[in-house]
DNA sequence: ATGGCTAACAACGTTAGA
């Protein structure tokens, strides 16, 4: 038996609907985690999972940008959701799910992009940034550790040398400078997660799920960035069976930026 | 080195993405 957990971030996911929902015919993950839904709790295009199957929905939804949505096709235990540096934006949501003897929760979150400037001083979205992903090294910490658990989305880091085209000229960039990989690296460890895509693609193997939209051809420059993520905690190491990347789905007509990642584990 | 694109909305420019 597999779990197949699939996250994305959808840019709009009523103008990417019947994306998602080709998507959830041809490879039926049992889980899928949303990000940037960009609307409203109540204008979530509910019924469209519904009638795939897909009926348990735990959206944390406002109007107009941001959003995050997991849908399953299993009940959930439970389910949350948490406001991070004071503000109810709609980055976080979790789930609970049956396991053969403990619950695994699932985390599904949407990390802020930084904005341009790689400086807090100047940048209140960048010092938002910073702050969130202190947030949660300190609610992450320890308990979580000894537990099953699975935390995945746009984490808008690219934290290795190979997770963006170039390592030098990204060096500065929002999502790959320093203070944001070091930190995110102390999330990571103050966790105890596991990188679960770099657990089957090696470090010096490049490997993107976010391409830009302002490429003349994005698949022959292939310019990429990995901004998203799935850790494990220690508990479900072994059982990790494998993680694909949907490339093809950048290719798609009208596509978000962002490609599906789909994690497989051992049920 | 720069510019390049896409989406939402009390919308036709602004804010946000990264």
């Amino acid at each position: 038996m597999t779990l197949t957990i699939a996250t994305w971030n959808i840019n709009s996911v009523r103008l990417r609907i019947d994306l998602v929902t080709a998507f959830l015919e041809a490879h039926k993950p049992d889980i899928l985690c949303l990000q940037e839904i960009k609307c409203a709790e109540a204008n979530f295009p509910s019924a469209a999972f519904t009638r795939l199957g897909y009926k348990h929905q735990v959206v944390h939804g406002q109007k107009g940008y941001h959003g995050v949505a997991t849908v399953s096709r299993h009940p959930f235990v439970d389910a949350g959701r948490r406001g991070f540096c004071g503000k109810d934006d709609a980055r976080h949501v979790h789930v609970v799910l049956p396991d053969r003897d403990v619950p695994i929760t699932l985390h599904n979150f949407y990390v802020p992009a930084g904005g341009d400037e790689p400086d807090p001083a100047v940048n209140e979205k960048f010092a938002h940034k910073l702050a969130f992903l202190e947030e949660m090294k300190s609610w992450l910490t320890g308990a979580e550790t000894n537990r099953p658990a699975i935390l995945v989305g746009d984490l808008n880091i690219a934290p290795l040398e190979h997770d963006v085209w170039s390592h030098k000229q990204l060096l500065d960039v929002v999502s790959h400078t320093p203070v944001e990989t070091n930190l995110l690296d102390a999330v990571q460890q103050a966790g105890g997660w596991i990188d679960a895509m770099r657990h089957f693609v090696p470090a010096d193997e490049k490997l993107f799920t976010w391409w830009s939209y302002r490429a003349q051809d994005w698949a022959a420059s292939n310019r990429g960035r990995r901004l998203d993520h799935v850790w494990v905690t220690p508990p479900l190491r072994g059982r990790l069976l494998g993680i694909e990347v949907l490339r093809e789905a950048r290719g798609w007509a009208r596509p978000s930026d962002h490609v599906p990642v789909i994690a497989r584990i051992a049920a």
